[in-house]
RNA sequence: UGCCCGGUCGUCCAAUGGCAGGACAGCUGACUCUGGAUCAGUCGAUGGGGGUUCGAGUCCUCCCCGGGCAACCA
C-alpha cells in the first residue's frame, strides 16, 4: 500500500517473497484461477479495527495490488447479536484512512443469506445436512471431546423432507430459540472437533442491521465464511492461525455444493505487540471500565486511538512491511512501531521549540523593552520547508530539566557559571541562581553574548549544549498530553492480568506549556517536532480555536536519559 | 494428553540440500546549532539426540518446548 495510486510492478521471479506472496506467484504461474488475484478483508461488524487488524489489510490490499488482482471489503454479519452498523461505519472509515481501496466492492455475508439457504437445502437433499433438535448443552455433550469420539445425533437420519420442512419453519419464526439447528452431516469420530457434523445455521430470532427481520435463522461463520469467499471468486482468502482447523470444513463446503469458484484458504500469524493487549474483548473492558477515554484513546491500539495519537498511515503500514508475514506465533516489540513513525516524521514534520516545564530565564544584559526577530529553518532534513521569524528579548523561557545547580560532568546543559546556545539565537550563561523560601529554583540570571547572534561565536568558542527556549512576551500556552505504554509489561496478560499492569503514568497532562509564537496557527491534526522532546499532533477533538491541545505522538531517542539511567541520577 | 500447526540473533523476518543474512533493539565511535537525524563499527541465533548425504537450518526419525481445536462466536 502506498499514497499514490500507481500499481508497482509485480514482483520479479527471482524477488525473496514471503510465503503467502510466493504460493499467488506459484498459482499465477500455474495458470490457476484463470490469472486472477482476487483478496478480502472480512471485518465482523462487532468492534473498532486496531493495529492487529491493519496487517491484514495491507497484506490482502497489497497482494491485490502487486498482482494486478482485485481486493474486496466484506463485513462477515452473520450474527445479529452482536453486530451494529456503528461498527460499520467506523470500519470503512479506518480502512479508506489507512489507504486501502475497495473501490465499489463493499460486500456482506448477509447479501449471501438467500443463496446460502439454497444451498443449506441442497446439502439436505443431498443426504450431508439434517435438522437436529438436541439442545445445545446436549450437542456439546454428543460431541465428545479432543480424546473421545462423538455419538451421532438421535436425528442425524432424518429423512430430507422432514429437514427441507423443518428448516423452512426454523427460517420463518416457526420456533423458539435453541430448539433446532442444522447441521452438516460429516464424522463425529473424526479426530478433527470442527468435522463432527458442525452447526450450519441457529435459530435467533432477532432483526438483523442489514436484513431487518426478514431472517429467524442465521448461518454460522464455518458456514458462511468459505461460501461467500466462493461468490465472491476470492482466489486467496487469507485468515489467521487459529483457522488452521477450520480448513477442512472450509474446503468440505467448497467440495460438496455447486459454487461457482474454489477458493483456497490460506492462514498466517496475527500481529501482535508487547506493552499491548490486542483481543477485542479486551479492548471493550479497558473502555467499558474507564482505563481509558474510549476507542479512539491515544494510548489505545486501535486505528482511532493510533490516529489521534498522531501515527500516520503511511507509518502503520510500513510496520507491516517491516513484521513481514510468516505462520510462528510472534509478538513484534512496540519500538518497531515507533521506529516506524519516527522515520517518517523526521523527514516531514516542521521542528518548533515548545517549553513543556518552564523556568524563567532573565538576560540581565539585553536591553529592557527591546525584541528581535531571529531566523530559524523549520526542517534541517528538508531545506524546502524554509524558514520562519522567532522572537527573542531580556525574559525567556527554558525547560526546568535544562538546568541543574550541581551538575555530573557529562551534563550539557545550563549550569551555575556555565554557557549553553539558546537554539537559532546567542549564547548565554548563567550568572545567577534565583530561588524561593522553599529552596526552589524559580529564576535564572543570565547575560548573553552580543556577538554570537543566530548561534556561532567569531572567537571560535563552544559550547556543548545547545537547549530550545521561547521567548516570554510573546510565548502562547498549550495543554500539552505525554503518553507512555498503557501497560508496563511487555506481556501484559501474564502474571496478575492485564489489569494488574496498567501503567499508572501513560497518561501526564501538562498545562501552562510555553509554545513560540506560530504554533497558535496550527490546526487540527497538524504534526511537529517539539525540538528535543518529540513528534506532536494537534488534537482534532479538543483543540479549540487559538487553543491547540497536543499529543505526543512519539519522543525522539533520548541518549542523555538513558545515559542517566544507566549511571543513576547523580553520578556523572 | 487425541488431532493440527510452529520452533533461526534480545525481537521480527530471510536463506527453498551448497559461505546463516537483513531490520528493529543494544553497545562503541565519528559528526552535529536538537544528547535528534546521519554515518561507521560491533554484539548476537539454527531447541536436543540419532540418521540420510560429498554437504543439512532445510530431508527422515525420536524427544523437548510453544500455540491452536471440544461457542447455537468469528
Amino acid at each position: 500500500m502506498t499514497d499514490d495510486r500507481t500499481p508497482p510492478a509485480a514482483p520479479a521471479d527471482d524477488e525473496n517473497l514471503d510465503f503467502i506472496r510466493s504460493r499467488v506467484r506459484a498459482d499465477l504461474a500455474a495458470g490457476r484461477n484463470g490469472g486472477r488475484v482476487h483478496t478480502r478483508f472480512p471485518p465482523e461488524p462487532n468492534g473498532y479495527l486496531h493495529i492487529g487488524h491493519t496487517k491484514a489489510i495491507a497484506l490482502n490490499f497489497g497482494i491485490a495490488r502487486e498482482f494486478g488482482g482485485k481486493f474486496n471489503l466484506r463485513f462477515d454479519d452473520t450474527n445479529p447479536e452482536k453486530e451494529d452498523v456503528e461498527y460499520v461505519d467506523a470500519i470503512k472509515d479506518d480502512i479508506r484512512w489507512l489507504g486501502a481501496d475497495w473501490e465499489d466492492r463493499e460486500y456482506y455475508a448477509s447479501d449471501y443469506f438467500g443463496q446460502l439457504y439454497e444451498w443449506a437445502q441442497h446439502l439436505i437433499r443431498q443426504g450431508k445436512a439434517y435438522v437436529c433438535s438436541l439442545t445445545e448443552e446436549q450437542v456439546r455433550e454428543w460431541r465428545g471431546t479432543v480424546k473421545v469420539a462423538g455419538r451421532p445425533s438421535p436425528d442425524r437420519d432424518r429423512p430430507a423432507a422432514e429437514s427441507l420442512d423443518l428448516l423452512e419453519r426454523m427460517r420463518t419464526g416457526e420456533f423458539p430459540e435453541g430448539a433446532y439447528t442444522l447441521r452438516a452431516k460429516i464424522d463425529m469420530a473424526h479426530a478433527n472437533m470442527k468435522m463432527r457434523d458442525p452447526l450450519l445455521y441457529r435459530i435467533k430470532r432477532m432483526p438483523h442491521h442489514r436484513t431487518g427481520s426478514a431472517w429467524n435463522i442465521y448461518p454460522m461463520y464455518d458456514y458462511a465464511h468459505g461460501q461467500s469467499d466462493a461468490i465472491e471468486g476470492i482466489t486467496h482468502s487469507i485468515c489467521t492461525l487459529e483457522f488452521e482447523v477450520n480448513r477442512p470444513l472450509y474446503d468440505w463446503f467448497i467440495e460438496n455444493l455447486p459454487v461457482p469458484h474454489r477458493p483456497q484458504q490460506i492462514e498466517m500469524a496475527r500481529l501482535n505487540l508487547t506493552y499491548t493487549v490486542m483481543s477485542k474483548r479486551k479492548l471493550l473492558q479497558l473502555v467499558k471500565e474507564g482505563h481509558v477515554s474510549g476507542w479512539d484513546d491515544p494510548r489505545m491500539p486501535t486505528v482511532r486511538g493510533l490516529r489521534r495519537r498522531g501515527y500516520t498511515p503511511s507509518a502503520i503500514r510500513q510496520l507491516s512491511e517491516r513484521v513481514g508475514v510468516a505462520k510462528r506465533n510472534s509478538t513484534v516489540d512496540y519500538a518497531l512501531l515507533e521506529w516506524c513513525i519516527r522515520d517518517e516524521l523526521n523527514r516531514t514534520a516542521d521542528r518548533v521549540m515548545a517549553v513543556l516545564r518552564p523556568l524563567k530565564v532573565v538576560i540581565t544584559n539585553y536591553p529592557e523593552g527591546q525584541v528581535e526577530w531571529l531566523e530559524a529553518e523549520n526542517n534541517p532534513e528538508d531545506p524546502s520547508r524554509g524558514t520562519r521569524q522567532i522572537p527573542f528579548s531580556r525574559e525567556l523561557w527554558i525547560e526546568q530539566d535544562d538546568f541543574r545547580e550541581d551538575a555530573p560532568a557529562k551534563f550539557f546543559r545550563l549550569k551555575p557559571g556555565g554557557e549553553v546556545r539558546l537554539k537559532h539565537a546567542y549564547f548565554i550563561r548563567c550568572q545567577e541562581v534565583v530561588k524561593d523560601a522553599a529552596g526552589n529554583v524559580v529564576e535564572l540570571r543570565c547575560t548573553y553574548d552580543p556577538a554570537s547572534r543566530g548561534g556561532e561565536s567569531p572567537d571560535g568558542r563552544k559550547v556543548k549544549g545547545t537547549l530550545h527556549f521561547v521567548e516570554a512576551g510573546h510565548a502562547h500556552e498549550a495543554e500539552v498530553r505525554l503518553y507512555d505504554h498503557l501497560f508496563r509489561e511487555p506481556f501484559p496478560e501474564e502474571g496478575a492480568g492485564f489489569l494488574a499492569n496498567l501503567n499508572p503514568g501513560s497518561l501526564e497532562i501538562l498545562e501552562g506549556c510555553k509554545l513560540e509564537p506560530g504554533l497558535g496557527q496550527l490546526q487540527a491534526a497538524d504534526r511537529v517536532q517539539f525540538m528535543r522532546h518529540g513528534y506532536f499532533f494537534v488534537d482534532p477533538v479538543d483543540s479549540r480555536p487559538g487553543r491547540p491541545v497536543f499529543h505526543r505522538t512519539v519522543t525522539l531517542k533520548d541518549t542523555w536519559a538513558k545515559l542517566e539511567a544507566k549511571d543513576g541520577p547523580a553520578a556523572g
